[in-house]
DNA sequence: AAGTGGTCTAGACCACTCT
DNA sequence: GAGTGGTCTAGACCACTTA
């Protein structure tokens, strides 16, 4: 049985979460079934039930449990797709997860000044300095998609921009790990075009072949907004899902 | 001063949390102003600092709020777009929130035998009755999109199929307050298809032209699923917008 | 009546930020 | 060192479900 440990630094209430989620993922536990009662996760690890409460408030939140005032604590359905939502996760994670190889080429990365239409998205004056970083991505070796991003050279003065010259490196993998910058939030908004000539060049599609087209500004926890990105897919080769909630407390 | 009413049945924390939202709702409180700390809070309400703490995690996970410790709690910057997800929110709320008028003509209702590619979906056996409701949703009176939805009539058996034939209702409103579902979370997927004959026909746009098509599977707070749903929009009136969230306790 | 989760209290100590 | 939010305890009472 695993238990917790007082001694190290991680809560507690994460500790018995995580405990709890790889339970969950290793089939210890299975839809539908009740998870132990509070009273006895308390005894069990000898915890105090406001401990207890955080972690089942956490793994409700994250859609692993649902709760019955009344009857008890329940394993969720598995989601057929991860949250493409509430997790924020990058293109290369959301390729992975279909079982497809992602990839990226590429084409530009340099340090400009800011122009006039990004200003406003980055919170960056224009002219001082942002870094544009261009990519196509590659699914299976196929291009499917064009990633513009602009990014705040004030915010990511530490940025080591070799470390992004390099084919299929994961953006936001370096942002936090090297960084260690805190991302908060994206703001999305997508909708769906007809090809323009460049672009229908670009991915190898006819001219009005639907996209889908995706602005993304990304900021940190504390509201600075550090990337603007725009992102054109090919409508047949993405599929965009989320797990949508209610609100309630 | 407002204050907490304790013989109000509303939990405090649920109290505390509406009046600081009104707060900022009302541009009392503006974005970047420091809450008061929770010391303050809990000796101008006279509750626990529990309770306080409830109240601000709440208004954190719904991004109205951010904490920093050490320094304090700080007002959000108010969201472009209302966030479409986390939200849930139905067709009508969103076109409303762009300033614009909902409307929606009922073309089909009816209780059918389930289908056999619905079946999965609703998890209802083939040929067990369901309902079929198809509305031409319009945007200030023009036809913009094509909602086919199938709920689960062994869910919502007390369903009065009278109040949906009219046009302009809300579905969700008629679920929620008639027959007191507690609806849970939504799947979606998205993608951008091109339009074929008879859609375009329907929406009165070109053979080919984008559309964005929306595969919805709502579910109670039980997980069962009541709702299946097939959304076609025209994609140059329709912008699915998201505040995507870092997972992170 | 017994058992479940939901709300609430009064207190404690810790980690972090600022001066 | 003083002040902030983060973690944790041991208790209490309530609302709801089930038997």
């Amino acid at each position: 049985m695993s238990l917790i440990d007082r001694q190290n630094p991680v809560p507690l209430y994460l500790q018995l979460e995580e405990l709890i989620k790889s339970q969950i993922v290793s089939g210890i536990l299975r839809p539908g079934d009740p998870l132990p009662t509070e009273a006895e996760l308390q005894a069990r690890f000898n915890v105090s039930r406001t401990t207890v409460r955080q972690a089942m408030a956490n793994l409700e939140r994250d859609g692993m449990i649902y709760r019955l005032q009344g009857k008890g604590t329940f394993i969720s359905k598995p989601q057929k797709s991860q949250p493409h939502l509430s997790l924020l996760s990058s293109f290369s994670e959301e390729i992975r997860r279909d079982g497809r190889t992602p990839g990226a080429r590429v084409v530009q990365l340099a340090e400009i000044p800011c122009p006039a239409d990004i200003s406003g998205h980055l919170g960056v004056d224009e002219g001082q300095p942002v870094v544009l970083y261009e990519r196509i991505r590659t699914v299976d070796e196929k291009p499917v998609g064009l990633h513009t991003v602009y990014l705040n050279r004030q915010v990511l003065q530490s940025l080591p921009l070799n470390r992004l010259r390099a084919d299929n490196v994961s953006l936001y993998e370096v942002l936090e790990q090297e960084c260690r910058l805190k991302i908060g939030f994206a703001d999305e908004a997508l909708e769906a075009i007809a090809a323009d000539e460049p672009l229908s060049r670009t991915l190898g599609i006819p001219l009005g072949f639907p996209v889908i087209f995706i602005e993304r500004t990304t900021s940190t926890t504390t509201e600075v907004p550090f990337e603007y990105c725009k992102i054109y897919v090919r409508g047949d080769e993405f599929r965009y899902r989320a797990r949508l909630r209610r609100n309630g407390d």
